[in-house]
Parts: C-alpha cells; sequence; structure tokens
DNA sequence: TATTGTTATACTCTATAACTATA
DNA sequence: TATAGTTATAGAGTATAACAATA
C-alpha cells in the first residue's frame, strides 16, 4: 500500500537491497501458490527415488481404492480432462503398475485395476508420502495441521472437480 | 488405507457410487494442491476483464513497489527464471503498463518501471484483487484467514526463491 | 572470467476440437 | 444422438544450454 501515486515512476534506481513486496507477501492466494510450490518440490525430492510425480501417485492411489472403476471416473474426480488423462495412463501402463481392461458391459471403457507390480510398489509409495506428510507437518506445527488441512479443503471444494466437461461446440 | 492387501486386483466393476479417496482427502499436499487451483481459478475470473494472469499480477506489484530495479532482481524474487522472465516482460510492455530503461550504472541491465497507464492500471488490479481476496477469505472464514496466511508462510518459506541459479555447464 | 539479458529448446500441465467405436 | 477413449494441437509454466554485450 505504500508507495506510488499516480504519476509515471522516476529514473531512481534503488539498486541494492530487498525487494519490498508490499501487499503481497500477505496475499492468501500468493501464499497458497508459494506454499503448493515448496510443498510440489519437497514431494519430488520425496519420490525422487521412485520416479513418480504428484498427480500419477494420485492416479494410483484412486485406483487402488477403486479398483475396476472407468478410466473417465479416475480422470474426473482428480480434475484431469479425458484427453490428458491417456497418456497418464499409457505411462503407468508401459512401467506394469497400472492396466486398463476392456469392461464387459459397456465396452467402450476401460476398468482400471493395479498390477500386481503396482500393488507391490504402494507399499513403497505409503513410505515416500508419510516421509513427505512428515516434513509439511512439522513446518506447520503437528498441532497445527489438521486445522489447516480444515481450511484449505473449504477453499478447494466446489472445484473444478468431481465433473466432466462437456465436449463443447 | 481400507481396502487392498498384495495380491493383484480381482474384476468387479463396482460401477456407480462416489470414489473412495482413501487417505488422499486428508494429504495436506493434496489439499494445498486443490486449494491452489481453486485459488487460481477465481484469480482468473476476478481478472478476467482485465486479461492478467496471477503471474502478471505479482510482476506489475513488485515493479510497482520496486521501481528501477533490475529485470532479474524482479524475477529471482518471484522464483521465475531470467530467460522465462523476458517473454513475460514482452508482453507488459507490448501493452504499455510497464518499461525496460537502459541502467545508467550498469549497461548491461534494465531497469524496470511501471508507465503512466500501469500506475492508473494498478488501480483497478487493486479492486479485482480486493474482490479476489475477499471471496477466498470468505471461504475460510475472516476469523481464520490470517493464521491460515501465517502457516502457509511457514511451508512456503526457504523455497526455490530469491535465490537464483547458476548459469550451469 | 562473470553477469545481464536474450534466444532456442524441451518437458509438463492444461484446454479444445475432432475422430473411432461403441451405445 | 450421445458417450468413452483417443489423437492432435496449442498455450502457459518451468528447466537448461548457449550466445552477445558489458562488467
Amino acid at each position: 500500500m505504500a508507495g506510488n501515486i499516480a504519476r509515471k515512476q522516476t529514473d531512481r534506481e534503488p539498486s541494492d537491497g530487498p525487494l519490498d513486496f508490499g501487499g503481497l507477501s500477505n496475499h492468501l492466494g500468493y501464499c497458497l501458490r508459494r506454499a503448493q510450490l515448496a510443498s510440489f518440490q519437497n514431494f519430488r525430492a520425496s519420490f525422487a527415488a521412485l520416479d513418480l510425480r504428484p498427480t500419477q501417485y494420485s492416479v494410483l492411489v484412486l485406483i487402488n481404492n477403486n479398483p475396476g472403476r472407468k478410466q473417465s471416473e479416475i480422470a474426473a474426480a482428480l480434475g484431469i480432462k479425458r484427453s490428458n488423462f491417456v497418456s497418464l495412463m499409457d505411462e503407468l501402463e508401459r512401467r506394469n503398475l497400472a492396466e486398463r481392461r476392456k469392461a464387459q458391459s459397456d465396452r467402450r471403457s476401460h476398468a482400471l485395476f493395479l498390477t500386481e507390480a503396482g500393488v507391490q510398489f504402494m507399499k513403497k509409495l505409503d513410505l515416500a508420502h508419510q516421509h513427505h506428510q512428515d516434513h509439511l507437518t512439522a513446518k506447520v506445527g503437528e498441532e497445527n495441521s489438521a486445522l489447516l488441512i480444515e481450511l484449505l479443503k473449504r477453499i478447494g471444494e466446489g472445484g473444478p472437480f468431481e465433473l466432466d466437461e462437456a465436449d463443447g461446440e
């Protein structure tokens, strides 16, 4: 808030010293973005040995908890477009972690399952995720973790998820 | 946690009903990601009429609060690579919101300023941001907003920012 | 030799349109 | 005709390498 009124900014060059973020440091959206980036970064570190990105992890968890569900259901639940989900699933299938099977009831759709290797892999993922979660929890303080999650859910709910888009024209 | 032991998943097709997210719904990192996506979405809606993305907004705010600082300083403060900052700044210059000026002291560097139009534009940005911030604050409850920001800062601090990378080889 | 800005490139994520095969 | 999966494409965001001008 401090600072500039409506005039062209002058030629001074303050050069050194820390930058003034103004109100930005206390903008909820900005803090969210930076926290999320830090979280992703730690996720990547925790899962580096397993070579798995956050999105891939969430897909495996969802298939594991809902074996046999349609590809489009898993995608929609995670807010991923059907079209973008294809290559994601291709990769998991290539690594023999998950598989598509033709659904009997509706031969258009694919039912998704973890492979045996995928189920085994989940154990390692659980450990890596615990490591990641512990890191974040330690940062906010254990006693604040549940409240933080609650507040984040309030922001996140009613998002773009659970609803698939109709193909536009 | 409920569910799958180490065996290949069977062919059942539970078909309908909501998906089981397992522990995922209470993963801090996952909640962060969904909240951040929802926040970005609301940001875009609030700034749609102004045709400005979150990154562009943060750049304008930082230049406004630190006129005359080097391009690389602004970029580093926001965690943006120098190389990626170029097209961003090109766009802001093309729209006559900000400008580069050759620095006197070091003719390699560009000092960044808002244009007169840019300073005027900030007023509209402040209003749009207030609208956006109010939306988020209402979702978490006004009495929780400050605490949430504090907790997010703990996660976000020590991130990839304020430090520029050395050019690799 | 190191730094600033730049270009070129590549990979991920996201978004849209159009195709296919089934329904 | 509508839906599930796919393909192709395009826009952002992010990452690295290399170059010119300057220090």
